[in-house]
RNA sequence: GGCCUUAUCGUCUAACGGUUUAGGACGUGACCCUCUCAAGGUCGAAAUACGGGUUCGAUUCCCGUUAAGGCUACCA
């Protein structure tokens, strides 16, 4: 592969606090993006809004990342030729390409104070026009923007838009764009805190990182004219440029707090598998073009392409989430999945267990798990007696002579050469047989005997799994309990 | 308000002018399987926002309307 020509692309979140899903995608995308054509992902941190900046914001980010399986090649924490990754340790590099531009006349001090532009803008909106800085200091002369400066006064820099004309740029997604340069301001480039605005930070820094593709949210569409202007300033070359469409809730509005989680963290604590995770949201947008739904991430990787990314907003819909998460649930290994388990579990819950017991436990009650928390709440009468049973299931299936019948079964049982499951089945069909009952009779009964519950796995792969003895035991157990009923 | 973007079942989407009675998935309804609950299977309801063009032919191309979203900061 050649180094010129290869690809490096990034994601630049800000450090404002949690991981959002629109952002997973943007960083699923670019990575994907980036592992398909075996080029470089980046991550950098765009922490220039002092103000906004969350103390561990940056941790909780990369941690978060690594949950999901997305691996930069280069970041804050990997290092890389193109560093530092960090923006705010990066404010030479963007002040000495400000005051370039400055020197080239593509960008002006401007001395304006918040309250000169708080009133202009008022002014703009009481005569109904759209508001936008009236340029007042553009006009100043080179001499007195540094006779000003020298005294002491407080400047920003301002880049200059032609007055005149419009830009046209390609999107990978949407295609040609065109925008009036009368639409956009003379954006501020360094505040008056000496800190880069995102516009001038971001082209500077995808320049000297080699960035070959921006994939963005689509929220930049509108300031890309913004950031052309600036390669043609500098006399770069402008990367590619792919805007994604917007996560939705579901009333179609922006994806926000209000109407649900949208922290990726917060999906995590809830249960939901990384893989059902990345799967969801890699298909908020893109399809393979096929009929296939489940993938994995290094599938994802193969066959991911822009061009099979989609121009609207897509809704975040939980009910596919939690589908897929059911789906990646079952595909696990019983082995992998009581990893996931054992630790949620009470140290009490099943520590009297050995491992196969758990494996088996597990795999028993797989498919009727949606969350691996799940598990916990219905898996307590493999490790310990049931302490309680459920009362309309008691009234539902237990008859004057139900405990008697138990107790038979519980003489069969115990007295069964081999303790198996065909066996089990035998027995018990033989004794209902007897007792001239349907199986059912018996089959019920034994579920609540033995679990307290009226639902859960096969009954005669529970039998099997809890071994003879303890079954003997719950069954006569609760036919001595029930048996006034 | 201005500018930009978007528009196929409730939701995610397929169909890159004709192979389409618009396909799949989630959800939903019915049924089957069955010892319960799941899982699984079968079948069903469900969409091209609207109006004009272009074309022999439009979901697909163009224009308009409508709706939704984004941007409009010394936030990203």
């Amino acid at each position: 592969m050649n180094m010129e020509n290869q690809i490096r692309v990034r994601f630049a979140p800000s450090p404002t606090g949690y991981l959002h899903v629109g952002g997973l995608r943007t960083a699923l995308y670019n990575y994907l993006f980036a592992k398909h054509h075996g080029g470089k992902f980046i991550l950098r941190i765009e922490d220039t809004d002092q103000s906004r900046k969350v103390e561990g914001a940056v941790e909780n980010l990369i941690e978060t990342l690594k949950w999901a399986g997305i691996e930069y090649d280069e970041g804050p924490d990997r290092g890389g030729s193109a560093g530092p990754y960090i923006q705010s340790q990066r404010l030479d590099l963007y002040r000495a390409h400000a005051q370039e531009l400055v020197n080239q006349g593509h960008a002006y001090h401007c001395f304006c104070t918040t309250a000169r532009l708080q009133e202009v803008r008022q002014k703009q909106l009481a005569a109904k026009l759209s508001t936008s800085y009236d340029r007042h200091c553009r006009s100043l002369s080179r001499e007195e923007a540094e006779r000003r400066i020298a005294s002491g006064e407080k400047s920003v820099i301002r880049m200059k838009i032609p007055l005149d004309g419009e830009l046209s740029f390609e999107d990978v997604i949407r295609g040609s764009v065109t925008i009036s340069y009368k639409m956009i301001d003379d954006q501020v480039l360094i505040k008056s805190d000496g800190y880069p605005t995102y516009h001038l930070a971001v082209v500077v820094d995808d320049h000297l990182m080699g960035i070959t593709h921006v994939i963005r949210g689509e929220e930049w569409l509108s300031s890309v004219p913004k950031h052309i202007l600036l390669y043609r300033y500098f006399g770069w070359e402008a990367p590619v440029l792919a805007h994604l469409p917007l996560l939705l809730n579901p009333d179609k509005s922006k994806l926000s707090k209000r109407q649900g989680d949208v922290a990726v963290e917060d999906y995590r604590t809830k249960g939901y598998l990384k893989e059902a995770m990345v799967n969801f949201i890699a298909f908020l947008g893109w399809n393979p073009g096929d009929e296939r739904e489940i993938f994995f991430m290094d599938q994802l990787s193969q066959e991911f392409s822009l061009d099979r990314v989609g121009k609207s907003g897509a809704v975040f819909n939980i009910e596919k989430l939690n589908w897929l998460n059911q789906q990646h649930i079952k595909l696990k290994s019983n082995e992998e999945l009581a990893r996931l388990i054992k630790p949620l579990m009470l140290s009490g819950q099943s520590a009297d267990r050995d491992d196969q017991y758990f494996l088996k436990v597990v795999g028993l009650l797989k498919e009727r798990l949606n969350f691996p928390n799940d598990f916990i709440e219905m898996s307590g009468y493999f490790f310990q007696d049931p302490d309680s049973f459920d009362d309309a299931g008691v009234k539902k299936y237990w008859e004057p002579e139900t405990s008697g019948r138990l107790k038979l079964l519980a003489d069969r049982f115990e007295s069964l050469p081999e303790y198996s499951h065909s066996a089990i089945e035998s027995a018990l069909r033989q004794c209902a047989d007897e007792l001239q009952i349907k199986p059912t009779k018996l089959i019920h009964p034994a579920r609540l005997a033995l679990s307290g519950r009226t639902i859960g796995p096969g009954l005669f792969e529970m039998l099997e799994l809890l071994g003879k003895e303890s079954v003997v035991r719950r069954l006569r157990g609760a036919a001595e309990k029930f048996k006034g009923v």
